[in-house]
DNA sequence: GTTCATGTGTTACTACATAACAAATCTGGT
DNA sequence: ACCAGATTTGTTATGTAGTAACACATGAAC
């Protein structure tokens, strides 16, 4: 697996691996994240995160839900929709705005240029830190005096996976 | 007004201007483009189009819902959705992912890349055709052994007419 | 004018997200 | 330990966005 490439923040999580670790080292560096930042991660926010990072796919934030309504009785969506935007805020998971879902972020210490890379096969999601893109992006911006604040880079098409070896659907049973 | 820019689909309204001839020749342009595809742009997607380019904010659907209720009697999400799913199959109209809305677009005929710059202060939205940017992004997604279908950008930021002449709201009354 | 495709009306529903206020919990100072 | 203020969570309700399914109407093609 090549994981020299740094600008690659989240990878598609290619055939299998051992997702625990994939898991386990988001949630040490989240602790850290909000350790440096001063911000709580409490255990509710803690399960939202592990939730997220439940798979390479992005996770709608009612099916969070539904999940955390099983653990505890009290879950309502504003008790998913807070957590996230912690979560977000300090930079620990991604709001995919195309498809109204939500994917951990591999490296929250960096910044994130949000860039994404949305598999219409598999629905696998990877993320990129490419400064040189979103230098171009914001030249091309202030070429007519637009100053940037946030860009948001959401690119649809098929990951290598899935052109190797193509999803063939079968017939409705 | 600088109209040599090629990359410009849509420019931010700075100031005033005769919105009319914004509209008609939108409305002209649709009719063409309509008519080169085969389409039928009926009464009612006319009117929708119309209504889309009502401002050079984006538009919400349940916003021309409203409107065009107090047209006609029968309107439903449906009747708005499915005008604005036609014109957007023939490029008339996009939509922002980032905000739920769609903006009329400057030229229709004209291959859309997807590039938006959104203003957070006024709330108005441009429109790019950077090739270059658009290569950009693919290159990057293709060193993944990504095949790129369709990119979305979607720049948040401050036009140069509200960085020059800044919005100062009021107290509440 | 019959046929078939396309477009529209209508009802009902699903999905996504936030407002507003109450209760609980944590924090720092005494 | 105690209190006061801030943060977090519970709770109820509502607002906003989008689609499924089927009936009916309209248009073009033959
Ligand atoms: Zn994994
Ligand atoms: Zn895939
Ligand atoms: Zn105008
Ligand atoms: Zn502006």
């Amino acid at each position: 697996m090549n994981t020299a490439d740094h600008t690659v923040l989240r990878r598609f999580a290619n055939g299998v691996h051992d997702h625990g670790r994939c898991v386990s080292g988001a949630m040490a560096k989240a602790e850290l994240a909000c350790a440096a930042s001063g911000r709580r991660l409490t255990p509710l926010r803690r399960r939202v995160l592990e939730l997220v990072w439940g798979s390479h796919l992005p996770v709608k934030a009612y099916d969070v839900l539904a999940i955390l309504g099983q653990e505890r009785a009290q879950a309502a969506p504003p008790t998913v929709y807070r957590a996230l935007d912690f979560l977000q805020s300090v930079g620990l998971v991604h709001r995919i705005a195309s498809l109204n879902a939500f994917v951990g972020c591999g490296e929250p210490q960096r910044g994130h240029v949000g860039q994404f890379l949305i598999c219409t096969q598999c629905g696998a999601v990877a993320e990129l830190a490419d400064p040189a893109l979103a230098q171009r992006v914001r030249r091309s911006a202030e070429r007519l005096g637009f100053a940037v604040q946030r860009e948001t880079i959401e690119v649809e098409g098929v990951c290598r996976s899935c052109r190797t070896s193509p999803v063939v659907l079968g017939p409705s049973p």
